[in-house]
DNA sequence: TAGCTACTGTGCGGTATCCCACATAAGGTG
DNA sequence: CACCTTATGTGGGATACCGCACAGTAGCTA
């Protein structure tokens, strides 16, 4: 199967210098990846590595009440699994497919033996790893002490940040969930910020009108996880 | 300085082979660590990594307006200082002493060195940040799905595994910070746990008398934690 | 075009937590 | 022992979110 992007879409292959990726290229294997398509079950062990290049993931945690909560979000900026290259069998989250797209995918085993191996996958296996750390501490922070409709900003910010476009498809009540909270409390949050003209929807698409407006209305929490990731890739080397 | 403990009373280092540790003794300098001491400001270049041997640690978030919370506790099980081996230089989190005691110390330069030529070493200190980072996972999902009162049973038992004794130096003010709540709020939690016989508490001391129990009010956080903990040092090896 | 399903809007009572203002008490210090 | 600081207890009003019930509506499908 071809899909019409390159692998280096993906910041972290995009990172990687020639030899590197050379290297990798023939071990890296294009997927669909489609809406509620779920990348890992708690408690199964990881086959695959992935590396989305305009899809994105949510790593989703659910309670044994059904409960549930997103723990991070990844796109283009990242690879889902990284409990493979930390030595772990299985993720404690759910990997689902949050807006459909591209990716693609390597064999844990390979992924394990270039990480072992090749000192420069490793390293920027493990930076990513780290800012990846920092967005589930922000998680944990504005889970505790922001109001919905801050959340609600910074969870529209982080996802438009892995997209091209400025529109979500993704309906209230699945934004909910992402969120842990109710679906009428992101309708009511959500009718704020449409009524202030920063976004505006209808039946499971979500268009943002003004970005800037966004970023001042939501908390400090988005801002810290992207400079997180900003500074993943320095702008000096490739 | 001597202090009345090994550093292998350390998990992480007590579950390394004869060879890596005769390697690594040199490195380490143990340290006092006194309630309420800092070992990491946010933004602040890391020294050192901290392996503590009866003193816990909390990771803890600190927001723009003052309001706190923790993020992750660790104590003789791990290491404070990820962050590095994970190329990273600072945490984006305050690093707390929670309960005074004892640890040791390895220079963060050294112990990159050990981390890039040790295999042995970066497979446990990476197993271990799986583990950590499970433990924010569940922070974050506590966090936005349990009540109080659960929330202080599994900080409490978390605290606890991380001593030998059942008493806890901790005022409900600073637990109340930990927790990323009001004072007030601690006060009524706790006095339920009294009244129902789990613990006993006054003026900063607080006694677990019945662990059982505080499990059974526990929510499921606790016990994922305590899970991921222990399938880190499995039982077959050392 | 009719009908159905999925999505969104709204209202109401309940609860956990917050914010603020004190009251009480324990234990160290002079 | 008296005093003072620090820790804990309590109450009242405000708020954010929940849970539930149901109404309205957009868009697909037959």
């Amino acid at each position: 199967m071809d899909i019409p992007y390159s692998p280096r879409k993906n910041a972290l292959i995009g990172a990687l210098p020639m030899e590197e990726w050379l290297r990798l290229i023939s071990h890296l294997e294009p997927v669909v990846m489609q809406l509620g398509d779920v990348l890992y079950e708690p408690d199964q062990v990881l086959r695959y590595a992935y590396f989305p290049v305009n899809s994105i993931v949510s790593l989703l945690y659910v309670m044994t009440n059904g409960a549930s909560a997103e723990i991070a979000v990844i796109g283009n900026e990242g690879m889902v699994g990284t409990p493979i290259i930390l030595g772990s069998q299985h993720s404690s989250c759910r990997a689902v497919i949050q807006s459909a797209g591209y990716g693609f995918r390597i064999k844990a085993n390979l992924l394990r033996q270039e990480f072992k191996t090749r000192p420069t996958i490793a390293s920027l296996l493990l930076r990513y790893t780290q800012a990846l750390i920092t967005q589930i501490t922000q998680t944990a922070v504005c889970n505790r002490h922001c109001v919905l409709e801050k959340q609600l900003c910074r969870w529209l910010l982080l996802s438009l940040d892995r997209l091209e476009c400025s529109e979500l498809i993704m309906t209230q009540e699945l934004i909910a969930n992402m969120l842990g909270v109710r679906r009428e409390g992101v309708t009511e949050a959500a009718g704020k910020l449409q009524k202030e003209g920063l976004i505006s929807y209808s039946r499971g698409h979500i268009e943002i009108l003004d970005r800037t407006g966004l970023e001042l209305k939501s908390c400090e929490c988005y801002q810290v996880v992207r400079k997180e990731y900003e500074q993943l890739f320095p702008p000096r080397a490739f």
